[in-house]
DNA sequence: TATTGACCTTATACTTACTATAAGGTTTAC
DNA sequence: GTAAACCTTATAGTAAGTATAAGGTCAATA
């Protein structure tokens, strides 16, 4: 199967693919004759993989745990559990951050005219002094 | 005022003082006969605007553009009002997707035992074919 | 006075996770 | 036969800094 196959069927792009094997983050596939990567079934479940773990928002040095995790028949399934765990706190925490912006932001928002004049909240609440 | 001062004061690092006058975000303060950069009110003022813009979640190219706005007698409230509201929606856009992560994650936590055992919900559900 | 430590300066490289570009070789369809 | 659509590599760019190296300066202490 051809680059742009495995592209399809992973919903990865091409040049990503290539991106994750220049890192070592996926074995490098065979090639053909004319120098085009060649993968197989391994090489296309390696893919897909990276591709959920990384929309479920693991870094790709955290892919490169669950990976050796998921290849190793030992592993231990609280490994996973913790990894996991903490990544729903890093979420929660930016999840926090992004309300507490956004709730700053909008408070502004209904103070600012929104009309032809200079006068706006928003700009004098930035150029405040002190925090 | 020396950049360090002036770190303390706004709340930046002094390298990214030095890197924000680098990509010309702020003006080049004046230069002491030693070299040192020498801070007054303006330029203190600009960066502890370019310190809350940015905690506000806006980025730096916006920040550009909310410092012209600051910078502009003439400007229209209505422009900042723009730019806010859109960011708004950035950040709910966010939002929803972290709350999808998190809720996929904790939805497939409860299912992985956490013990010793290889079986791992989370690694089946990464291994999947398919979407 | 010498020296130590805390500053200041610049230039360069590293980080994350790709994406874009250039410059070229190959395959496929018409 | 040739043009489009692939494939290859190497290199540079993106965002927003952070880290490092190598050096100059300043203030306090021994």
């Amino acid at each position: 199967m051809k680059i742009s196959d495995v592209a399809k069927r992973t919903g990865l792009d091409a040049k990503t693919i290539r991106y994750y094997e220049s890192i070592d983050l996926v074995d490098s596939p065979p090639r053909r004759e004319n120098g085009y990567r060649e993968y197989g079934e391994q090489g296309i479940q390696q893919l897909g993989f990276l591709r959920k773990a990384r929309k479920f928002g693991f870094s790709i040095n955290e892919c490169r745990a669950l990976l050796a995790l998921w290849a190793n028949p030992n592993r231990r399934s609280t490994e996973v559990h913790g990894l996991v765990t903490e990544k729903v706190r890093d979420i929660d925490t930016h999840i926090l951050e992004l309300k507490a912006m956004k709730k700053m932001l909008s408070e502004l928002l209904v103070q600012c005219p929104d009309d032809d004049n200079p006068n706006c909240a928003i700009i004098s609440k930035l150029a405040e002094e002190q925090e």
